[in-house]
DNA sequence: AATATGTTTCATTTATTATTGAAATTACTA
DNA sequence: TAGTAATTTCAATAATAAATGAAACATATT
């Protein structure tokens, strides 16, 4: 297969993935177009090579920027912008977590310590639902801060260890 | 606020989180649903509770008895069916995250060991595709293991002290 | 200040995904 | 084995989400 065909799949690919974990498929491609390019894109180049509109690579290139994920790059002489995608892996992960933690989790987090904060009566029912949702609470609140937790863990020099370790 | 509203809530906002993150609402409404039900519910209940058809429910119990995070139940003397949720979510962790392991992330992997094992020619843009996506693969498969990694961590003593110690 | 180049916005259209509901199927009962 | 209760299936429909493209906007150039 040549190149420009397994780039192709590579870019198909990662669209698909992203559109199952509620990111548009649009901008998981830009995103992927972007990721393994060696130097930065126009606009104009996104378009083409992924077949879409003009209002298309404009609006998803600026969730990609707000997502601190791709940034804007500016040639000398020329006034057309171009863009770049954060490759450093851990930092991109980061990134992500931040940006859906900050619009989805902690929203649904304040609505679950809402009603896991109910005063229940001495109903059986109402008892449970306290008690499971408290737990949610917990567990969310917890999974949130996994990347956090996995971020201290790369930094800390005790917990290098342990991460070897557990990689056996 | 009443029992039945604040329940009503949670279920709401349970389903919005599942739509963001690629899982149909109806699906998170109902494991919601169970989630915090002390007893198990009927599919009349269900589509009772949360207006919806026979054949919506039918078809997103069955789902989620597939994903392993709803068991069926069956009353003696009755013919129709009952069903409950896992409630140790710790388990339904692990349950959900090896479902989409197994229908994305180990599909996109594939891909991934596909593509970047081109040959590249000895032009810079080849070179720089087969080595990020060789990155990429190696940091989707890391990420592919963190919640078996955490479930060792859980299960491991010694690793019990550390996550304390991370809790601070 | 008129023109040229590039970007953004957003109402409309298109594509995708979820839901319905009725017919078919299954499983139990008398 | 006919009748009944419950469940599943799936073509049709509805709801939602994404994409288009043209007009508005912004900014540099002559």
């Amino acid at each position: 297969m040549e190149f420009e065909q397994v780039k192709n799949k590579f870019i198909q690919t990662w669209g698909a993935l992203g559109s199952q974990w509620g990111i548009n498929k649009t901008m998981a491609q830009i995103h992927a177009l972007l990721m393994v390019s060696h130097e930065s894109k126009s606009m104009e180049d996104i378009m083409d090579t992924l077949q879409i509109s003009r209002g298309n690579a404009s609006m998803n290139l600026r969730a990609l920027i707000d997502w601190g994920i791709v940034y804007k790059d500016y040639r000398n002489g020329e006034r057309r912008e171009y863009f770049y995608a954060e490759k450093d892996l851990d930092e991109m992960a980061l990134k992500i977590s931040q940006e859906r933690s900050k619009r989805e989790i902690k929203p649904a987090l304040k609505v679950l310590r809402e009603v896991s904060s109910f005063r229940p009566e001495s109903k059986i029912e109402q008892i449970h639902f306290v008690d499971q949702t408290q737990k949610l609470y917990d567990f969310v609140s917890q999974a949130d801060h996994v990347l956090d937790k996995i971020t201290e863990l790369k930094d800390n020099w005790m917990a290098r260890l342990v991460i070897k370790f557990l990689k056996k």
